[in-house]
DNA sequence: TAACTTTGCGTAATCAATTACGCAATTACA
DNA sequence: TGTAATTGCGTAATTGATTACGCAAAGTTA
């Protein structure tokens, strides 16, 4: 398959597929070349009871690597062929404990003798072959046990999201981008109020000069997000609010809202705060998920400050 | 799979189903990960358009290596999404070319390159294993696509049956097994005659000092089947006749009748006959099967001589 | 010992692939 | 040029597997 040259390996469980595909196609013919009437999917159930041990439907699962109603399937085509039958679980009424019959024994070992055959076959294809398949699943299998493909994608994502995107501190170059995220998503919802202009045209002024922060997320270089850390006036119960929080609507899931909060967090810790307080709206259910995740809670009573705000939260630094 | 192990390579589809099964189920949720809308089945069909050339579904079916009915349905789940649309083939009326619409195109880009991360992925998995996995199918898929893992099997059958099953010339101590091997068949469809057991019962007489000859077929040294060759009396339009085939029941479908006619035959050959003779019953189908597949023809005319028999067949030798 | 959790396993629904089949268009060929 | 064979491809049925769910039995715990 030329195919799979050309995608790379980010395909391989649909070139494994295919390859799985070739072979069980083959493996009905070839069980009927020895004349035994038995499907192959029944083999490794089959195959599981030659050890002469009663066992239930679930152990038979976990052996072979399937699913329980897979095997259970199995049981009830095999039992009707007369190959395998249920005993009662003396032991534990749930079970029932699944053994061959006198001709299942018979057929097995006749049945496993012929299939020597097909084993040599695949011996004959391995010499063939310059790497090793049967040795390279169990490596597989080994592999993907100790942590699986999905968890390994998670990771190297993360690592390299977290490497694209950079928190960085205010600079006036940000100035023009600070004012645009922010604008968009208020737009989405609400309309700019001259209040709102005026913080976001002026941060310098408004935030940076009375003791505040603003960090910015780069991606690649580029500024696609905004929090500050603004100081609460003289007299507020809080040290420190976290505002401005804003994230480029187009480069989601890659956790950037998170990392500023975290910058807001951490640098408002550094200045002593040990309380952090901010204002938002219940509309914004994704910007809510994420400051209870960080450990906001959210003040029994609401006493309004923006035009905007329906909840108030607090984070004990 | 510890499992796996016991049962040797002759499960090697089984095993790989079951690893294919574990990467198949995390690539969904792979897909989940980037927020990306598309069904891990689709990948195949997505990435072979990547080429921007326009294909018909028999042509990415072959391309990617699997069915066309699947490819059909694909595209038409594909289409709903409105990452690819039909064009009309003007060459081939039968034809629909199917293309990325634009929204396609920029999505396969960025799907492809966030799949980088899982190609890492799977760079991670094998630097772990000794055995390269990847190389490993591309092994073998070049070598079923030489031959057939079927094919291989029922060579490897047919050559241990072969060496399994010995024919050689008769010999006193088989007089008894030459008995019972034709009493056994015979009395399945008819009672034996007074002529039958003395014939059978006195080979030498009646076959071997008449300038015949007895072959039998040995499976592990035990006699499995027997078949004569007997010289016709003076006067017969044909010098010899194929008489007394006789095969174990249990012991079919290993072609050893078939080898019992051959010696026959070759020995008649070697005997300087020109036309072999035999004489049959209708109501034994593979019989007669077998000697049409070695050039037996039917005489249209038939002269009964056996009780038994209702078909006369000729061989040119 | 009562209530909750876990386990065994059967049934139903679903999924991704296949084969079987049939129609329409094209190609081959006599 | 007409007929037969081949090719494209859609639909239906089948296969082998899964997940979801629910019931009953067993185990756990307060």
């Amino acid at each position: 398959m030329d195919f799979f040259e050309r995608t790379g390996k980010m395909a391989i469980g649909s070139r494994l597929r295919v390859l799985t595909e070739t072979l069980t196609r083959d493996a009905a013919s070839i069980y009927g070349l020895y004349g035994v009437d038995i499907k192959p999917k029944w083999f490794p159930v089959f195959y599981s009871l030659t050890d002469e041990q009663p066992k239930s439907v679930t152990a038979i699962a976990r052996e072979i690597g399937q699913s329980h109603p897979s095997v259970s399937t199995i049981v009830k085509e095999m039992i009707k062929t007369r190959l395998i039958e249920e005993v009662d679980d003396k032991a534990d009424r749930r079970c029932t404990l699944i053994t061959l019959t006198e001709y299942g024994k018979s057929l097995s070992q006749e049945l496993i003798a012929q299939l020597r055959d097909v084993e040599r076959a695949v011996e004959q294809i391995s010499s063939e072959c310059d790497n090793d398949l049967w040795a390279a699943i169990a490596d597989w299998e080994k592999a993907l046990g100790r942590k699986s493909i999905l968890e390994r994608v998670k990771e190297i994502k993360e690592q390299r999201e977290h490497s694209e995107v950079e928190i960085v501190e205010y600079q006036p170059q940000y100035k023009k981008a600070f004012y645009e995220l922010n604008r968009k998503w208020i737009e989405l919802y609400w309309e700019l109020e001259p209040h709102d202009i005026e913080v976001m045209e002026n941060p310098d002024i408004h935030i940076l000069e009375k003791g505040g922060h603003i960090f910015v997320a780069l991606y690649n270089g580029f500024p696609v997000g905004v929090c500050a850390l603004c100081p609460m006036p003289e007299g507020s119960a809080y040290d420190f609010e976290l505002a401005k929080l804003a994230v480029n609507n187009s480069i989601q899931r890659k956790g950037i809202g998170r990392r500023l909060c975290d910058a807001v967090i951490n640098k408002a810790r550094e200045l002593g705060g040990r309380i952090l307080f901010l204002e938002s709206n219940t509309r914004l259910k994704p910007a809510i998920a994420l400051y209870r995740k960080l450990g906001f809670k959210e003040l029994p009573e609401y006493h309004p400050a923006y035009a905007r705000g329906d909840i108030q939260m607090e984070l004990s630094l």
